[in-house]
DNA sequence: GAAACGTGGGA
DNA sequence: TTCCCAAGTTT
């Protein structure tokens, strides 16, 4: 059993969001850019960041010319910044190894720093219209639902999962369905009360025939936030993004009561190259400042 | 395979 | 207010 291809494309033509990564003129630098945004973080607060991004670097090699400091302060409080660290890191292999211009095939996009068996296919896929399964966190939900019939999609398997949608593809237009998979299940086949009477493969949806059963695997682990290193990370980081030059060691002390895990997170963010000890024993946004040599973190 | 990794908005 | 969730990748 499959999904309808015609009334899927139908859907996605006459609903889809107009995002300016989907426009015809957008590169393929633009799409990659945007596909690492948008990397567990939500399309509203991509969208405002994305076309500053492309404003400012409109090309790999104009972002391979910024600092680390200067990219870590543009993605701002997008979250996760090492993809900020990871993307640049692509820049500067894609103008130095790649012409400039964005790999095209799935294995030459996996080696690039921050791009995963997603991102990979759908540069491949939205940038250059390639046949590949493009499978997120949306198209696992909907192919669980309206193929398999479950309540929601269990443990991801990336073989499992490629190959579910890879049978699902049709031979043309493949780029543009994939797209629709995803758009459905962030509007429509959403995690929580999803708008089953605008499903246009309603008819086809296995869920349905099976008289919408709830979810049965394994529980989800939910993330926990408030007093982990995750948000003292996030404070340290936030004080030197607001800052102009280094500052001192006594200024990050005030983010967070907590010594002992204080100075293991600014250790880490040192580990992770988000933060730099400068020559003088300050500390500031990477690439912006003459870093100290050997002796990290005084106390 | 599990755990770590930011941040904010909606229910 | 608390909890869930959002176009994942890396180790």
């Amino acid at each position: 059993m499959s999904l309808d291809a015609d009334l899927l494309l139908d859907w996605f033509a006459d609903t889809a969001r107009d995002l300016p990564w989907r426009r015809p003129e957008c590169t393929a630098w633009g799409v990659l850019v945007s596909e690492i945004m948008l990397q567990q973080t939500p399309v509203a607060r991509v969208e405002p960041i994305w076309r500053e991004w492309l404003d400012r670097w409109p090309t790999p090699s104009a972002m391979a010319a910024a600092t680390q400091g200067e990219v870590l302060r543009a993605w701002g409080k997008l979250g996760y910044p090492r993809r900020a660290l990871r993307l640049h890191a692509a820049a500067q292999a894609i103008a130095g190894q790649h012409g400039d211009v964005v790999p095209d095939d799935v294995d030459t996009l996996l080696a690039l720093p921050g791009i995963g068996a997603y991102t990979a296919r759908a540069v491949a896929a939205f940038a250059y219209g390639k046949r590949c399964p493009v499978v997120d966190t949306n198209v696992r939900r909907v192919v669980a639902r309206a193929v398999h019939g479950a309540g929601d999609a269990g443990p991801p398997s990336t073989t499992r999962d490629l190959r579910d949608v890879e049978v699902l593809l049709p031979d043309d237009r493949a780029a543009v369905y994939s797209a629709a998979l995803m758009e459905l299940g962030a509007l429509v086949c959403t995690a929580r009360a999803p708008r089953c009477a605008d499903c246009p493969v309603f008819a086809d949806c296995a869920w349905q025939r099976n008289g919408r059963p709830a979810y049965d695997g394994p529980a989800k682990a939910v993330q926990k936030f408030a007093g982990t290193d995750r948000q003292v990370r996030g404070l340290l980081l936030d004080v030197l993004r607001g800052t102009t030059g280094p500052v001192a060691k006594s200024r990050l002390d005030l983010v967070w009561s907590d010594a002992g895990q204080r100075d293991r997170c600014l250790h880490s963010l040192l580990v992770d190259g988000l933060v730099e000890q400068t020559a003088d024993g300050l500390f500031a946004l990477p690439g912006e400042h003459s870093p100290v040599e050997h002796s990290p973190v005084g106390r």
